[in-house]
DNA sequence: GTTCTCACA
DNA sequence: TGTGAGCA
């Protein structure tokens, strides 16, 4: 019984190609045993073992061109730098999606809470939060890309970013969220609250101006800046219309209270 | 069933 | 760094 095996019997017991398998060869890190009258590559148990090396190096990260020299000089010292290696660059992956993982569940939660309720009046209890001035620009002014660019330091995710627009007197600043002490922080505190879906610019005043108008006739006292929170990821769900959220700190009151802190 | 080559992501 | 299609 003949003891090598062709291309397509070792692709199937080591899981890879048949044209992967030649790809290797191109390359120079896999040559078969010999190659048949009728050219056919022919495979043995060495490289079998040989397929299952290269392999573990390409799971490693190890490019197809770099891994014949792997595997003719490599020094065991070489290959423990070398796993070392990849076990930062798994690291690296796995905050990648562990960041994934919240983001997507943060994107769940904000839909739910805005499916529930759209366009309704609500207090919201907020955590001291940390921010860092990113645009500022006069209060009439669009939003517009010459702006992104030119203006603003590039920031990565923006988009996936709640995006803080301050209002005070003439101007509005964009802030982004920062985990650590930031150029500016909102008290955390009972925060009036209402989410809405894609107003146009007049609409938008309307919408400041019945903010303000709610607060007064709940007898809620204003105790800091209007916030407008853009959350453009959330556009994902109505056809890329702009989810906007309206924040204003009230003043504790003995409504508020019994409401958000039990 | 396999080889080779070209186009393509 | 491979894959897919077409051909011999």
């Amino acid at each position: 019984m003949k003891s090598e095996i062709t291309i397509s019997e070792l692709a199937k017991l080591m899981n890879v190609s048949v044209h992967q398998l030649r790809y290797f060869e191109e390359k120079g890190v896999l040559q078969p045993a010999y190659t048949g009258n009728n050219q056919y590559r022919m495979y043995s148990i060495d490289q079998v073992y040989q397929l299952a090396h290269i392999l573990l190096l390409r799971r490693l990260g190890v490019p197809v061109q770099s891994i014949k020299e792997c595997m003719t000089s490599y020094s065991a010292d070489q290959y423990r730098k070398l796993l070392h290696h990849s076990l930062r660059e798994v690291d690296a992956e796995m905050q990648r999606l562990k960041e994934l993982h919240q983001f997507i569940n943060k994107v769940l939660h904000e839909q739910e809470s805005f499916s529930l309720h759209p366009n309704q009046y609500q207090i919201k209890w907020r955590d001291t939060s940390y921010f860092t001035r990113w645009i500022e620009m006069d209060s009439h002014t669009k939003l517009n890309a010459t702006l992104l660019v030119g203006q603003a330091e590039r920031v990565p995710n923006l988009f996936e970013s709640d995006i803080h627009y301050l209002y005070e007197s003439n101007t509005v600043t964009l802030y982004l969220e920062t985990q650590a002490t930031g150029d500016f922080s909102l008290p955390e505190g009972n925060y009036l609250s209402i989410q809405c879906l894609d107003n146009e610019d007049d609409e938008l005043e309307h919408m400041i101006e019945q903010f303000y108008d709610y607060a007064a006739g709940q007898s809620y006292v204003i105790a800091g800046p209007l916030i407008l929170i853009e959350k453009s990821y959330l556009s994902l769900f109505s056809q890329s219309k702009l989810h906007y959220e309206l924040q204003a700190l009230i003043e504790p009151t003995a409504n508020s209270e019994r409401n958000d802190r039990q």
